[in-house]
DNA sequence: TGTACATCAGTGAACGCGCGTTCACTGATGTAC
DNA sequence: TGTACATCAGTGAACGCGCGTTCACTGATGTAC
C-alpha cells in the first residue's frame, strides 16, 4: 500500500496524487486503507517517514563505506542524488508536508542524515575547523546546492536546457564549496 | 485575475490552487476566467509567463545597478531570493508546470535572466575565463545554490531548524563556489 | 442629438466527475475449550 | 479432533463536496448613421 502510494507519488507528484489511486494502484477498494491509516494525509505522512529512514540510511551508508573522508564526501553527494533520482515519489512526500512543521519523529530521522553530513564534513575540514569556518553553515551550503541540483534535475531543465551533466555539477560544485571555504 | 491567481498561489501553493476559488478571489463568477484564458493550464501559463518576465526584468536590474561586478553579482543573488519571497505564486508557478517542456517563450524570457547571470559571472572572473573554467557549469552551480536556498528558506528549514539566515548563506555559499572556482 | 446595432465581460444555473470518507457487511484466519 | 467465537483486512455501495467546464443569457459600452 505504501509502495504503491510511493509509485504514484512518483508518476503523478505531489499535486497529482489521489488515495482512491493509490489504492487501485495496490489492488484493493478505496476503503482499504483506512484499516491501516488515519486518512490521505496520515498514509503521506508515513511515506515521508518511510523516506527519511531510507535517506538516512543512505547517507550513513555512504559515510561508512569509504575510510578517506574526501571519498566519503563525494559518496554522500552521489547518494544524496541517488536517492532524490531513485525515490522520486518518497522525496516528494518529505518535502510536501513542509508546509507546516514537520513531525517530531520524522525531523529527528531527518536529522540524523543531516548529521551524518557535518560529521563527513568535519572531518573533511579538520577539527578544530580554521577559525570563520561554520561548519554548520557550510553543511547548509552543500545541502542547498545538493537539493537545487536534484530538483534542477528532476525537471530536466539542467540536462536538456543546457546539457550539464547533474552529478558531475554536483561534485565539482560542492567541490569548490570546500574549497573556497577553506582558502582565504 | 491574473493577480488573484498569484495569491492564491501564493497562499496554497501548486497542489491547493483551484480555478474556482481564483474567480472568487478576483470577485467574479466561475465562469468568468473563461473570457480570457482557454482553460485552467492557460491561466498558470500566464501566471508563470509573468513570473518569467518579472524575474528577468529584476536580475537585469540588479546586474545594471551596480558598475563593480563583485557588487553586481551579489545584488543578483539578493534579487532572486527577493523574488522567490516576494513572489512565491509566480514562483511556484514557473517551476510547476515544468514537468513537461516549457513553451518556447517562457524559455526564451527564462534565459534571459539566465543570461544576465552568465554576464555577470564573466565580468567577476575575467574573459577569457581562466582555463579549465566553464563559466555555463559555474552559472549552473550558482543557480543551483540559490535554488535550493530559496526553496529550503520558503519551507522555513534553515532559519527554525538551524537558525540560519537564507541571505547570508546564499552570498557566502556563492562567494564560495567562485573562490573555490578560480583558486588552483 | 437620437436611434439601431455590434461587441464583449460577466452571470448563474447546470453538467459530469473523481475525490475523501463512512458504513454495515463478508469471509478468512487464529484461538479457546 | 471438532465446535464456537473473536479478530480484522478488505468489500461495495453510498454520501456530500468542490472541481473544471458549458451554456444561453444579460447588460453595459462603443460605433455608425
Amino acid at each position: 500500500m505504501i509502495e504503491a502510494a510511493r509509485q504514484l507519488l512518483s508518476e503523478r507528484g505531489a499535486q497529482g496524487f489521489s488515495l482512491v489511486d493509490a489504492a487501485r494502484r495496490a489492488g484493493v477498494s478505496a476503503a482499504a486503507p483506512y484499516r491501516h491509516f488515519r486518512d490521505k494525509d496520515a498514509l503521506l505522512a508515513e511515506v515521508a517517514l518511510g523516506g527519511f529512514k531510507d535517506f538516512a540510511a543512505r547517507q550513513k551508508g555512504a559515510l561508512a563505506g569509504h575510510s578517506d573522508p574526501i571519498a566519503a564526501f563525494r559518496a554522500m553527494g552521489l547518494a544524496y542524488l541517488a536517492f532524490a533520482q531513485d525515490e522520486p515519489g518518497a522525496y516528494a512526500a518529505m518535502f510536501m508536508g513542509t508546509h507546516g512543521p514537520l513531525a517530531a519523529t520524522d525531523k529527528a530521522i531527518g536529522d540524523s542524515g543531516f548529521e551524518a553530513l557535518i560529521k563527513a564534513l568535519r572531518a573533511m575540514i579538520g577539527d578544530p575547523p580554521p577559525p570563520g569556518l561554520d561548519p554548520l553553515k557550510l553543511a547548509c551550503q552543500v545541502w542547498a546546492l545538493s537539493h537545487g541540483v536534484a530538483m534542477l534535475a528532476a525537471s530536466g531543465q539542467l540536462q536538456h536546457g543546457f546539457g550539464v551533466d547533474p552529478q558531475e555539477l554536483l561534485l565539482e560544485g560542492v567541490e569548490r564549496l570546500v574549497k573556497g571555504a577553506i582558502k582565504p
